[in-house]
DNA sequence: CAGTGGTCTAGACCACGTG
DNA sequence: ACGTGGTCTAGACCACTGC
């Protein structure tokens, strides 16, 4: 770029042409990012097309500058803010790789549930039941669905050590994930965020949860072995893939005899 | 600095005389860190030494480039990790600031029970006891004391819109927070974490919880206007200062009718 | 207007991983 | 030896704040 060219626009003309020496902002007002913030935008569609798949390396900075553009400090500060939010994994001397549920490293990324005396567990899952039905209401608001759209509802249990923990009621938008059954998951042993990615194209990156404390019910007692009463965590998560567009609901019951649900706050 | 000088090192000669062409840096080996770490810890000990204090400014970035010797984009990578760990607040043309515990918009940092409906309620809190004590094992632990040190060890019952809804047992290192006393609580209005700040020097950047679901006891059910086995969130905060050094054991519990537990996950 | 942080560039060299 | 990301510098200009 020549020089002065803090355009704060991408591909507004060609890059032959040189532009006027006081691009006038004001006029067009506001709408103005920084340009490593349109970058980032654009690294993220990019992302969101699948132009690269997760696990994969992205293209070299300096391919990337020249791509867009602009300088390798532009395109760092852009990956930068990638890599800060988990979507991008910066390895030195190796490249940039788009972030995965899929390695030992980043499994049960969204688990807060951990053992007391820090003992990895030997974990195992056992599915319930796998249907698809029309959203409810609550569900579909959730998932940003229309009332009674398909979803799929799944249920698991969730066993660390051979002690059932976790008691599982996921949904799912039907239209994404169809041909989701309890065979398919029963056949699988990675994680469900790890299957989503490489069955279904959908890379969870972000989730929010909501956590209160409840009183196991009859059946929730019985699948977890303990007493009807007892307390347990509802941990409700809702996951976003790029764009923030949320791709699943789970509501999880979590039994905190010998686990607890850590978290650091800044 | 002159051109070449990737000493990663501060300090090590005086800054006229020139240095060799190759600094030998495998001889030393390891124990080198970047220029922007060495730079961040001498920023960090300044803050806990207190140069700075809580709400007020630093200094410009030349002025710490001049300071240090370094360039203005050293400095402010190292700023911006702190400023990403929430130790400093940038503010665009006004300058960089120390974090505190004052200021409306970061009240209540550490306390993530949200209510249900959003609406922020009115919050009032009553001591019920504050008393110096010798330390028992757990708290001495978590505090890294000897075992029967002194702490101040306090409880005191939260509510939000006139419901009493959180349960706190507080335990502090007695020598850091002498003279702390119920009148001395019941007397003040801001967040505790404030009140650390202004009165005892101690400025909370920090904490690890570890959540749990329990069953209230009959003395907890009374307090917090419930019947006894009411399920509760039972929150263990241990907070730190600069250098990670706990400061605060709080053991909170939780009534999660009309608010949860939110967290954010990436 | 001057001073602050924010963005962008260009170029140098270092550290790591691989062939 | 080469290509990757990581660090550091120097200098330009922009955007916001307050005098």
């Amino acid at each position: 770029m020549s020089g002065f060219a803090h355009h704060y626009s991408l591909m507004s003309d060609s890059p032959q042409q040189d532009r006027g020496p006081v691009p006038d902002r004001s006029a067009s007002s506001a709408a103005f990012s920084p340009l490593y913030q349109q970058i980032k935008g654009l690294l993220l569609q990019s992302l969101d097309r699948g132009e690269w798949k997760p696990g994969e390396a992205i293209p070299s900075e300096l391919d990337l500058a020249a791509r867009f553009q602009v300088s390798q400090g532009t395109v760092r500060k852009a990956i930068d803010e990638l890599a800060a939010d988990n979507l991008l994994l910066r390895r030195q001397g190796k490249g940039t790789f788009v972030a995965t549920h899929h390695e030992a490293r980043v499994r049960f990324r969204f688990l807060r549930l951990t053992p007391d005396d820090g003992q990895p567990p030997v974990s195992g899952s056992r599915i319930l039941d796998c249907r698809r039905v029309k959203a409810p209401a609550d569900i579909a608001a959730l998932l940003d669905l229309r009332n009674g759209e398909a979803v799929v509802n799944m249920r698991r249990v969730l066993s660390f050590d051979n002690a059932p923990t976790i008691l599982d009621d996921i949904w799912l938008p039907g239209s994404v994930f169809k041909g989701l059954t309890a065979e398919f998951l029963a056949s699988c042993r990675s994680p469900l965020y790890a299957l989503f990615e490489t069955e279904f194209g959908v890379s969870m990156v972000r989730a929010e949860e909501k956590i209160k404390a409840v009183s196991a019910s009859g059946e929730q007692a019985e699948l977890l072995h303990v007493a009807p009463g007892t307390s347990l965590l509802r941990v409700e998560r809702v996951s976003y893939t790029y764009g923030d567009r949320p791709m699943e609901v789970r509501r999880g019951l979590y039994l905190t005899e010998r686990f607890h649900y850590r978290n650091s706050l800044n």
